[in-house]
DNA sequence: AACGCTAATGATAATCATTATCATTAAAAT
DNA sequence: ATTTTAATGATAATGATTATCATTAGCGTT
């Protein structure tokens, strides 16, 4: 029980810390709305909107701009922080990217829910897949569209 | 040779009636525009966008507009008969999608390019991972993201 | 602690792919 | 031929994202 909290607050403090890593190694600066945007990502729910995640932030922070939220997605997206999400046309989202939770999608087009999968089986196939030709890869994105058990049960699609 | 020949003629045929079938079985209708618009996508170059299969058409219909174009696209899809790739917030490109031919991509982050893969194994492992989670599978996307031979050789990035 | 440099912010405008609107045209059934 | 209404083409609207720019505030230096 204390393990798991710990491992986590661990978790969080490491994000944290890689991200002011990150902001000095470029000699970009620390400011109180980086931080605010930060610790709502590693405390939020997963898949947000940048507008959610503004909302969120607006209750505390009434002064903070929407765009100082979609800049500073992008920053934690480029430092690895976090991973965007797009679904065609919609807004993009965002989940917190922890080193060990790497995972890909069942998307329910009924509901919209987002069911995180992982098969260490696929990402080997994918790398081999790559190498025979002889291309490196940097990341991927699978996204399996579909109905979930919920909405396929009785014309319902209440989870 | 010939059985080749035959063999894709037929292959386009079969799609122009398909889409002909599809188009009657809703009570849609048949025009000149979706007659030049389904040619074009079978004899086009693939992962082509809205506006440059626009642009081929009205080298030879000068009239044809480009909603038109997008209309039938999004109805070519509906009708099975065509992949949207949508990437980031590029441009959607469209490519032929006949019986046997379903693909994943390698893309190229450098110069763009698109690697056609197939994996009968990863296309197994992602039913198998959605039947556990009863998950009704309708289409899937897996887009891998790196840096082709070309671009990855000598910083070259001509293909 | 004050200063100077400039990155970052916040309000707003611009962008741009896509979608909606609507008057007109033309399939296709009668 | 007439009628019905789906489809078209020109254009406007939409909406998420990105750019602009005056102002603010990190942060290293003095
Ligand atoms: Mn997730
Ligand atoms: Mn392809
Ligand atoms: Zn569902
Ligand atoms: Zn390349």
């Amino acid at each position: 029980m204390i393990m798991i909290i710990i491992s986590v607050m661990a978790d969080k403090e490491a994000i944290s810390k890689n991200f002011k890593k990150y902001l000095s190694s470029r000699g970009l600066r620390r400011t109180l709305q980086r931080d605010v945007i930060v610790r709502e990502i590693i405390k939020s729910a997963k898949h947000l909107t940048a507008d959610e995640i503004f909302e969120r932030l607006r209750k505390k922070n009434p002064n903070i701009g929407y765009a100082t939220v979609c800049r500073n997605l992008k920053l934690l997206y480029s430092a690895g922080i976090i991973d965007e999400i797009k679904i065609g046309n919609q807004k993009t989202r965002y989940e917190l990217k922890s080193e060990d939770s790497h995972h890909d999608h069942l998307i329910c087009v009924k509901c919209g829910k987002f069911i995180e999968v992982f098969s260490e089986k696929i990402e080997e196939l994918q790398k081999e897949m790559a190498r025979k030709e002889r291309f490196i890869v940097l990341r991927h994105k699978l996204e399996i569209y579909g109905i979930c058990k919920y909405c396929g049960e009785k014309g319902g699609e209440r989870s």
